[in-house]
DNA sequence: TGGCTTAGTAACCAATTGGTGCATTAAATC
DNA sequence: GATTTAATGCACCAATTGGTTACTAAGCCA
């Protein structure tokens, strides 16, 4: 009996979704397990293709994560430049970006994680990607105007440094989250009950408008 | 030729010396691996012993990274339990805290690959620990009363949550230094330049007081 | 219809890895 | 000095892993 006639699946040749599937499967993976952690075995079954399609299309693991990479910091840097924050009066502006912030991590667990993952590496792959840099200067390039914009109406305090302001944004959302395992140990406490999730929202909003409005701006204690 | 006579090296049989040259090469070899990345023979070669001793002294590679985790938060626990916080006005006190959390973060590097490590594997390894709980709770209860003691003086806003509090400091230091190799990339910047360095903490420190201090206790801007 | 390119598959490989069995040797105890 | 116990070293698995060779077959175009 040669030939099993019942193992003839009517697969259908479909490069950009193989692609995709891979791409997808392998983010999922090295969030979950780091780049060294994460296995290309696993990544093509996930992707439900080939291990071969992996090298076919990627050329090795590392290339894999590159490209992953790439296309996680694409994406919340896309989503940043959509927030029309030119629109906004700048207190409300900065509440904004705070509140995106904190929802992308929330909604984007992997994005946390790779970015971990990245950095042990110490950014060996993202290091060459000009797409990278590029968005990123535009990033900037988004607070400093909005900082300059909230100076001139009088709301801000002058000499923020946006960079300063950048990390500090992300760090106090990051942080949280990135580290809400060992935190929920040492802080007895579920970092990830909703109110929870609530209280640290309002807490970092408030941290971050202290930090950058003027104080005779800020609405007044009791 | 049986017995080489000059492989006679008058070896000395040293427990604990051996013990914490493990538990030293393997602080090193996680922190800049990851928990998967480290190779346990890598973790003895670094140890100068066998990598027999390993599992005899540890039991298994996981063994080993509970001990390594668990000698890191002691460590900087105990550091931080020997400020004195007490000793100081409630604003120099919280100085002194913000500026220890971002040295320790400096000259330890390896702490915060180990947290983040063990953070991707969702705190499976300090889980057990009741020795992290019990320190857990002394650090907590420090800041605690250090807010007490601030709004007791007026110096201090009230109501502030001493867990939210402690997770900023923490924060606003940590991922500039955990993030430092995709920051630099991202804002175009060394990021580790002394200046660099010495610019964060002053941001950090007016961060933190901005957060905690009364808007009238604090410094005024022309 | 037939040939060519390329998506897709399966089996395999060499190197690596966490982990052990067992013999050996140094210190502690008697 | 003999005996016991714990420390050390070497050689060796069994399983895993990133990557590859050799092959099949789908879709396109002449």
């Amino acid at each position: 009996m040669p030939d099993d006639p019942e193992s003839t699946k009517p697969r259908t040749r479909d490069a950009g979704a193989t692609q995709a599937r891979i791409l997808a499967a392998a983010k999922i993976e090295f969030a979950e397990a780091g780049l060294g952690g994460a296995r290309v075995d696993a990544i093509a079954a996930r992707a439900k293709a080939n291990k071969r399609m992996i090298y076919h299309y990627f050329g090795s693991k590392e290339a894999l994560f590159q490209h992953v990479l790439e296309a996680a910091y694409l994406d919340i840097r896309t989503a940043e430049q959509a927030l029309d924050l030119d629109g906004l009066p700048p207190a409300a502006a900065l509440e904004r970006l705070a509140r995106f912030t904190w929802g992308y991590y929330l909604k984007n667990p992997e994005f946390i994680t790779l970015v971990n993952s990245e950095n042990l590496h110490r950014a060996r792959h993202v290091e060459g990607s000009e797409v990278i840099r590029a968005i990123s200067r535009k990033f900037v390039a988004m607070t400093e105007s909005l900082l300059a914009r909230g100076v001139a109406e009088g709301v801000f305090r002058p000499g923020l440094d946006p960079v300063q302001l950048n990390i500090t944004i992300a760090a106090i959302g990051y942080y949280y989250l990135t580290n809400r395992f060992t935190g929920a140990i040492v802080f007895e406490r579920d970092l990830m009950a909703p109110q929870a999730l609530e209280a640290r929202l309002a807490f970092n909003i408030e941290t971050e408008m202290r930090l950058v409005c003027r104080p005779d701006m800020l609405p007044q204690d009791p």
